[in-house]
DNA sequence: GTTAACTGAACGAACGTTCGTTCTAATGGA
DNA sequence: TCCATTAGAACGAACGTTCGTTCAGTTAAC
């Protein structure tokens, strides 16, 4: 991790690092606590800075927080990508995307944040921009995969992706033969879905 | 609603009065807020009395919060009742289950409330007990009635619940025309997964 | 020498809880 | 039936703590 050669960075890099430093250290507690349960001079001390120090980097609470869910919906990029370019319908892509999917949402870390995320936005849904555009973008892409069977696409992809980051969240603290159960059914589910009989 | 004849109330009746009030009044709050960001003088003031009278009716936040659970829990009474009454496999009663669970989840409250549950027992598992215990007992219900073509019907079962407390939340907020989108695809989902073929 | 990074003390507000007090409905003996 | 006693409902000030944020002062890089 740590370069052979020492202090080969220029101050702007170490303010970047900094950055990104406070930004991890942070959303370990918001994992951790929650947002609200997380104060900065929390952050500060895990990111061993300066309570200070902190409001050089970042104007307050809100603007790290945010911070974070540019880099949640940084890491769905190539989710999307996946299946917009996957040719219209074809069962392999939603798939393959599902199991991706799930791997991410059934992640300790991830899962704890989602349902914080969702349990915000009820409450103050005007904060969940960044999250809710990529959420939309996903259904946007997923749409092309769900078979015309179903009254609403749209609708069916919006349940298949809730399903899925569901089915991740009921995995997470569980054995792993639970977990293995889960997954399972929820491939078995999905394949029932999504065939165009 | 109220009797004709003024004070017939005993004391006892009205201390039971005023606890409901702060139950309602807390829970409220909690929808409208969350937990962590509805004060006891909120509460208090919601409710039309005093902070300190507040802790004459309950020792502190903690023994309001599980009295509102425990009022949630009760209200699946019924639903329990349907499913466990219902003749084995009958695909018929996990309609009717999937219809009444969806009307509760797609209340706001309770799809606010639920929401904030689920965050808080990522974080803090052994506060969720009330929860979790009912939840047990509906997945163990609703199991009966999974046709057994899953390798796992008791991890089937919970994804079930999952989806249809997901599309509940989903259509909180939206339009009229996308809630009923969402309830008739998770609908067509749900045939689509129960059915024994 | 100017600018940015950094520090910890300090701010006012809000938190959950406890406190002493008053008031009132219920109770039991006379 | 009356009155003294009592349990608990009601109140609002105050407790100690923590919150997000600001600020004067110091250090180090450019």
């Amino acid at each position: 991790m740590a370069e052979n050669r020492p202090e080969k960075y220029t101050r702007a890099d170490k303010t970047a690092q900094r950055r990104q430093l406070i930004v991890e250290a942070a959303a370990t507690l918001f994992i951790l606590k929650g947002f609200h349960q997380t104060g900065m001079r929390d952050i500060a001390g895990e990111a061993g800075i300066s309570l200070g120090n902190l409001y050089n980097h970042f104007k307050g609470k809100h603007e790290i927080i945010a911070a974070i869910a540019e880099i949640e919906a940084s890491e769905m990029e190539p989710l999307l990508n996946l299946l917009e370019s996957a040719p219209v319908q074809g069962s392999a892509a939603l798939i393959e995307f599902a199991q991706a999917y799930y791997a991410i949402c059934s992640s300790p870390e991830n899962a704890a944040l989602s349902a914080e995320i969702v349990a915000e936005i009820f409450r103050n849904p005007e904060a969940g921009g960044t999250f809710l555009s990529t959420r939309s973008r996903l259904i946007g892409a997923l749409e092309r995969h769900i078979p015309d069977i179903y009254s609403s696409r749209k609708a069916t992809a919006g349940l298949v992706l809730d399903l899925i980051e569901r089915a991740g969240q009921s995995a997470v603290g569980t054995s792993a033969a639970s977990q293995k159960e889960i997954r399972t059914s929820l491939l078995e589910i999905l394949t029932r879905v999504i065939e165009p009989s």
